[in-house]
DNA sequence: GCAGACTTTTGACATCCGTCAAAAAACAAA
DNA sequence: TTTGTTTTTTGACGGATGTCAAAAGTCTGC
């Protein structure tokens, strides 16, 4: 629970009330290692912050897994689609290695924002980093050579490259798992 | 600016009290066709909102323009990475036809967040909406041919097709201009 | 240490798409 | 209309990358 408070000043700071309203809310879980936190057709009725393991996001496009995101220690993740819309999810979310997480349902959080200005601020500027990541991430895709995604992705998130397996991330770079090997080996 | 009220409530409801703050804040602003809204190396200090027109942003990637997004009748642009973190911009936003835009500064904004707690909301809202946007467009965009990408488009936004150029087009789908023009003559 | 499962690499081949160059079409201005 | 400019189309070609298939390597549990 330190670690998420940690975290959340880092966006903004909390006030005491604030913080023990949050407290109250947010709860722990622990997963196995291949547990699937939310599967493709369910709702995903809350926000989860890693504070240990890491796990993915996928979906199926045709006949194969397409991994969209990995989480890790200090992310938070969810079905961003379904948790803001309450849309069945397109998506999965599965527990790459065994994970320690906290967890607030959409109502809670829709309170926590109501009751506290200062939350609604961390949320916006939240999103706002999460916002210019995937940005980021876009720019870096279009237009870019296989070796250079691998390049790109050894700079900015080699811990993806030591904890995720290549066929997650080859899908992950957009591009084919033959490939992502033969880059690998060129450089 | 009844246009712009008009959008913004379509976030979430504005009060009286605030609804004046906002009037106080927004200015507007003609623009002609082929303006420069923002060069690349500038920080962009406000955030705008169309009333009428269009634009384009678009960034330099080796000796070719990248058209990155496009924004239309109410639409909200800005260089979002210069406008969030104060740096100075990668992209250029270019008018695409003669415009009316109505504009707000960052420390106005910021101001009018602080003030009220409903304009945070209604922002983190705004935001939610935004990155499902672009979320959805990264997705739509990796590991679909040129033919799926453009099918996509002429779905999902016609206008897009009727107002810009088909160099502009082809950019922001991530693909070259013959290849658009070849999938266009297959269809 | 061995069997079975999963992951990564390697090879052969086809194809989609980018590039360069030029023609055609659309548009604008005089 | 005529002329010049910009946009779009067409053609020829090569290369990067996907696909299928099989081999090699790694990991796990008994």
């Amino acid at each position: 629970m330190e670690q998420l408070f940690a975290h959340l000043s880092r966006y903004h700071p909390i006030s005491d009330a604030a913080r023990q309203a949050v407290a109250a809310c947010f709860r722990e879980d622990v997963h196995a290692k291949n547990d699937m936190l939310i599967t493709q057709g369910q709702v995903c009725r809350r926000l989860y912050f890693v504070e240990k393991g890491c796990l993915r996001g996928y979906y199926h496009l045709e006949d194969k897994e397409v991994t969209h995101w990995f989480g890790f220690e200090r992310d938070f993740v969810t079905s961003f689609h379904s948790f803001t819309t309450g849309q069945p999810s397109v998506e999965n979310i599965q527990l790459m290695e065994g994970a320690v997480l906290w967890s607030v349902s959409r109502e809670d959080l829709l309170r926590l924002l109501d009751t506290f200005h200062e939350l609604e601020r961390l949320v916006r500027i939240a999103y706002e980093k999460y916002y210019l990541r995937l940005e980021e991430r876009y720019v870096n895709s279009q237009f870019r050579t296989a070796a250079e995604r691998y390049e790109q992705l050894l700079e900015q998130a080699p811990h993806i490259l030591e904890r995720a397996p290549l066929g997650y991330v080859a899908s992950y770079l957009g591009i084919s798992q033959e490939t992502l090997s033969r880059v690998r080996g060129r450089i």
